[in-house]
Order: C-alpha cells, then structure tokens, then sequence
DNA sequence: GCAAGTCATGGTATCGATACCATGGCTCGG
DNA sequence: CCGAGCCATGGTATCGATACCATGACTTGC
C-alpha cells in the first residue's frame, strides 16, 4: 500500500478543522447533528482542501452504496433513454448514482451483467429486459437487493414492477385501426426470440383482429428500426397485398414502414394506416405525425426512483406491481 | 455493525476451501498464480456457497475501482447510444463497469455529477459534453483520474481525446452542397448556449459557404429534434423564400425539417437539398435515405474503453488526441 | 436544587478485500 | 550434496469511511 497520496482523506480535514473524524461525517451526511459553528468551520477546511469523500470506503462500512444498477434491453432506438434520465435524475437528487449495463436482450448477458453488478452490492437493481435465466433469478433473490422491473407487468415479478399490459396496448392499438374501420390489418415487428415485449404487443394485436386473417411480418433483428419497418412491409405486401393497416411494434419501424410506402407511391393513411409504439420525437406533429401509444417512460423511470428511494434499510420496500398505463395519440397516420 | 449477515465473504470461501482468504482472492484476479488443485477446490468452494466477490472492498484495499464514469450530454435522440454502448461492451470484457450520468448540456450539471462521480474514485471519466466550468477543471486536474473527451477535438484538452472536427464536419457537409450547384444554403440548429459542437458545425458551414449569405436558424431547444427542424424550416423560408439546401445540425431535425417540406408541398432534393449529421438509423436507405455525415460512435466508444484499459497504475495513459474522423454519406435528398 | 434528558462531539472497532512480506517445499546446476 | 532461486501459499496491516457506545456540558421540569 505505498502508493502515493493522492487523495484528501477525512482525516486530513478533521486535522484541518480540529475536529474528530467522525464529525466530518457528520457534517457531510447528516449536518443537522452538528452546531453551526463547527459545521463552519469543518466546510471551510473541506473548500480548503479539495475534499471530496471516498464513497467506496462509506459504502463498505455502511454496507449501503448509494448505487442502483440498471440493466437495460438496449440503448439504441431510444427506447429506454427517457426512463434512464428519469431514474438518474430522480437518484441524482439524492446522491445516488446509476450503473448502467446493456443486455443486448440476451438473457445470458443480463445474468452476467447482473452477477458483476451485484458485486458493486447496489441498494437496488432495475431491469428492463424481461427474460431472466433461472441463475439470475436465484443469484438476485438470494442477494436480498430490491429488483424492478420496468416496461411491463410480469406475471411473476421478481419483487416490484412499474411499468403497463404490452398485450393491452397491442391491443389498444389495433382495435383503433378496427374501430376506424380497417379489415385487413398486419404486424410488423423484429424477429427476437427474447423479446418478450414485442411478443406480447403481437399477442394483443391477435386479440384485437379477431376474425380477420392474422398477417405477420417478423423481420431479422440486424436490420435495425426502419430497416424492419421496410422489409416487413414489403414482406407483407407482397402476401397480403390489399393489406390496409399495418401496426408496427416501434415508432422507428414505422418510419421505415412509412418511407417504404411513400416509395411505392400510397397514400397514408388513404390506402394504409400506419401506427407506431412509444410516442418518440419522430412521431410527434412536426415530424411523421404518426398515431402512436405514448409510453411516458420518463415518469416509470422517476417512479422508479422514488420507489428505490422511499425504501430504507429498516423497511425495505415491499413487492409492488404499478401500472402506468399507456395513451393512444392518434395523429395523421390512421 | 450489528447488521444480518447477507452476504457471503472471502473468509467463508476460504474456510470451505480449507486455504487463506489470499488464496481465494489470487483465484479470482490472478489465476495464474495458483495450482491447478487449489484453483479447483477454492472454485468449487464459490460455486457451492455462491460467492459474490466484494468489489467494494477490493475497490478500496486496491485503490482500483474498475469503474468508469461517463457523463453525456444527453441521452436523448440517441446520439450517445452507440458511443455508450461501445464504451461499456469494450470495458465489460476486463470486468469494468459504467457510471453514467447526464448533464444536460449544463456545465453546472457535468461540474456537480463530476464531483459526485469522482467520489467513486472511478479509474477514468469519459465526457461528451465540452464545456467545463473552472470548477470542473480543477477537480479533475487535482484528482490524477484520466480524462476522456469525445466526439470533439479539444484545443485544449484535459488529458486525453477521441472524436472529429466538428467544424470541419460541417464545413465537409456544406462543402458538399455547393459543390452539387446550390447557392442559397440555409443551416437549422437548437439555440443551446453550452453546445459548443453545434456551434462549430455552424462555423464550418459559415467558411463553406463563403460568398453567400448566411442564413441560420437557431430555435429553442425544448421542441425536441423533429420540433426544431419543421419551425426551422418554417421560419427559413419565411425569411429567405428562394433558400435551396438546408444543412440540419443533427438526423433527428432534418427529419422534422424534411416532414415540413413534405407539408409545404417541396420536392426533395428538386426544390430543397437536405443533409443531416450523425447517420443514425432513420437516415438510412430504409428510412428517409437522408445525405448525412456519418459518425462511428461505436468505434469512438470502443476506442475509448481501450485507451482506458491500456493505461495501467504503473504507466498511467499519455495524453492524446485522435481523430477519428467522418464520412460523408450521399443519399437521396441532396 | 437536583435528577433526567438532550445535544455536540470523540474513540475505537469494523466493513471485506488486497498489498506487502515471509515461509516452506521443491528443482536444478556445479 | 548444498545453496540459489522459484513456486505456491499464508499472516497481518491497511485502504477510508461509518456504527456503536461513551462522555461531558448544558438545559429543563418539578
């Protein structure tokens, strides 16, 4: 342990202030246990010092770390980055901070992920990927961290979720199309054996159509957002030509879905509605003005927070599953 | 510390295994250094009890946190997303792990998570944001952490950067404009105070268009990407009627601008060119099919794990700059 | 006026891992 | 056959903070 000093310790400014340690700690976690004056005088050190606490040595005797990991499906298409900077803004007020990891939407990465987070010992672990293998679910019970998952309502939840039904706003979505009087109604979505999400959305549109004749398009996963939107759409054309509506599983498919049909000279929404998922900035009315269902991923993300930091060591936050709903914007496209 | 034990430690490892708490801990950072049997047994011993090793506690004994902070400016419009996502694949291969935090576009914002994030001690900071308050600078100058900058060429760096010029970027782009004959180039970006690379991608296309007349709109940032590209264009044409080509700070508002031109009955590229920046999924062929810049925000990423990976307590990383460079990708709206 | 209680502060053990140094067994060259 | 040198392993101090308990000064109620 010879190595240089390189950082201010609490000790240096307890010498500083002429205080004790521990008052330094103090002042920093809980000032209100401190007189005015020695509080002064222990912040006048710290400015004078440079002092910024070694939150690994806090966290290791408070066995509390003020980390929460996130494990996310995937960080492209913007998906997630409303609930990420809803949740990190969320513990940033209070000096917790986020690990992030990207699952890729394997279910073998997330329990890898999972298991190296685990040894940061988070105060609370938030997942937005739906697969779980048996050993993650083993390691995250066993490790008495509070787990979240978000963007979905799982039928056997971990210990609490925030999130809304997929299948109900698969639905949703498609009986709007229904109800505006389409009849021959696809899907498209990406092929991902683990996207338990999208399968759902798929399953409510299935239940939506009931009666007409089911038309899937599930495109390769590589192709990317609008890539997807206009393969599947000319998959679905091809087979299904009098196809009059297509629901697409994300905003950024149909964008593809909807260049593809510009390209081929129809009309939207005359010829073929087209609905989108998440309610993105392309969505909205200056860009696409694309009928949608709004996902407020921000606000999950901030309940999330909230959650994780109402829970103390105490009383640990009990199971809760919250349903956030979804909102159907029905713009130019439908 | 009368707390429940809840975790299982080094010690117990140890015991099961019948051999000394260092042992256990040579098996997990440097296998190397143990007989094959030892190695076994110690292993089986993990195994059996499902053992989680403490980074927390290595994290201090070490003086090696095996974290890296990352602060983005945002995280919306996924401009970042690939960039964190390279970062954190190439760190998670070495068992590191990311912090993230989002400024903002706020040098206050970047000055207070970096201080919060050095209290981690991570073993690097990686910025995307450019502009940093004194403040800032001298904590990170004082704590000897590596500094990264990214998608920018500093003048003067912190320590280390990955990216391009984002003038000459901009200068490439409209550069491209007139060189395909078009004479009144208008350029549309967020009216951001603190973003330094948009304003250099607007002084690249200020050198390029050297001879015409200037015709910049700068709209306020909370419309969002497609929000600031349709008023953008809107408020262009309102005041420069005959404006030919429009240089879009970024993909996302030359989507919003490109939908508005539909609107108003353009055809793109007859009576309008337009070029985004940052050829992100929605530019693509498959989607608008958008001229745009392209920036390898993955390989930025990745090089930036390496560059961290590579630097060792003993040979601390040389300061460096590298450009990454940009490609200009011609499609169909110029 | 005194016991009981509150407030501000400090001392010391401790969290769980790793660094440093030490040790005993073994190989190998001369 | 012996000492130099390597290999595998262990003991102990230590990283920098916080928990727990103790202490002395001062307040308050009856």
């Amino acid at each position: 342990m010879a190595l240089e000093k390189k950082w201010v310790t609490m000790g240096d400014v307890a010498r500083e202030a002429g205080v004790g340690t521990i008052t330094v700690s103090r002042v920093i976690r809980t000032p209100t246990k401190v007189s005015q004056t020695t509080r002064d005088k222990v912040q006048a050190a710290i400015a004078k010092l440079g002092y910024v606490p070694d939150e690994t040595a806090g966290a290791l005797s408070s066995q509390r770390s003020r980390m929460v990991g996130a494990l996310v499906s995937t960080l492209e298409a913007s998906i997630f980055a409303s609930t990420i900077e809803g949740l990190s803004t969320g513990l940033r007020a209070e000096g917790y901070q986020l690990l992030l990891g990207n699952t890729e939407y394997e279910p073998e990465t997330e329990a890898s992920l999972a298991a190296t987070m685990l040894g940061r010992r988070p105060d609370a672990l938030v997942l937005t990927s739906d697969q779980h293998t048996e050993a993650a679910r083993t390691l995250m019970n066993r490790a008495g961290v509070p787990v979240i998952e978000l963007w979905e309502l799982p039928e056997s939840p971990i210990h609490a979720a925030i999130g809304f039904s997929n299948a109900a706003a698969g639905e949703a979505i498609t009986r709007h199309l229904v109800e505006t009087g389409r009849k021959r109604i696809a899907f498209i979505g990406p092929d991902r054996a683990n996207d338990r999400r999208g399968q759902l959305r798929q399953s409510g549109y299935l239940r939506a159509i009931a009666g007409q004749e089911p038309r899937v398009a599930l495109m390769p996963a590589d192709l990317k957002g609008a890539g997807i939107g206009a393969a599947g759409l000319a998959q679905i054309l091809e087979r299904y030509p009098d196809t009059d509506a297509v629901v697409c599983v994300s905003d950024a498919i149909a964008l593809g879905a909807y260049c593809e049909a510009m390209r081929r000279g129809l009309s939207v929404p005359r010829d073929l509605a087209l609905t989108g998922f998440g309610d993105f900035d392309l969505a909205s009315d200056a860009g696409l003005a694309l009928t949608t269902l709004r996902i407020d991923g921000h606000a999950i993300g901030a309940k999330a927070a909230d959650l994780i930091l109402s829970g103390t060591k105490a009383a640990p936050l009990p199971p809760t599953v919250i349903d956030m709903g979804f909102e159907l914007i029905r713009r130019g496209t439908s």
